[in-house]
DNA sequence: AGCGTTTATCGTCGATAGGCGATGGGTGCG
DNA sequence: CGCACCCATCGCCTATCGACGATAAACGCT
């Protein structure tokens, strides 16, 4: 059985930002992440299951394995989602209160 | 009194598409007009006056005007906003069923 | 120890973004 | 008609994106 220690600890929503500068450039920050139809799909596929290997995330879409990789770690740096190492594998899953963020972010506009 | 002729027509919410595939599409193209603070900011500038000249937006913000000439056309391209002519300026205005799609788009996630 | 598997990183390439100043086409006014 | 104003577009430059193959690093297993 391969369950994937990974999502248990998920952290608190952060806040909005007060200042509309700081807002925007956050929203900005997360908007671009999700600029790309391939990042939209592989945060849907994280949402969808819950922790998703990388393995498995390159045999649902049309890219090289190199290519994946370079997407995730934009949505990982945007704060969006988060891997955990399992073993020789890593496991890729949402977090959960940054998209909450999005949406608040975007729910202001 | 300067009341330019713009945002009356507003367009009908467009439906949110039903193939995956394409909401994604969709999603990441506003998404990525989106993917820059100013652009974020002249977006929330348009929703807070009703339509804006060039010529204020360009005074909000610390950048030349053809700087922001090709912000307010990503912005366009992307269906977000409009631009009307008004004699010799031309006054930009939300589309507000667009902006209402991408809240729904970022729904779904 | 060595091997296969899995993923991240590197190097490269063309395309695109993002900034600016300068130019040019409309428009209204004198 | 000419002038001033407003805006879009062009050309230029640098930086980043997006894709790939190749390589390297980490791990489990035998």
């Amino acid at each position: 059985m391969k369950k994937p220690p990974c999502c248990p600890p998920a952290e608190p929503t952060p806040p909005v930002p007060t200042d509309e500068a700081e807002a925007n450039e956050r929203l900005a920050q997360l908007a671009k992440a999700l600029g790309h139809p391939a990042r939209v799909a592989i945060l849907r596929m994280l949402v969808r299951e819950q922790g998703c290997i990388v393995g498995d995330i390159t045999r649902e879409l049309p890219f090289a394995q190199s290519t994946v990789s370079q997407h995730l770690k934009q949505l990982k740096d945007a704060g969006l989602i988060r891997g955990d190492v399992d073993g020789p594998r890593v496991c890729y899953c949402v977090e959960p209160g940054v998209v909450a963020l999005f949406k608040a972010l975007v729910g202001t506009l």
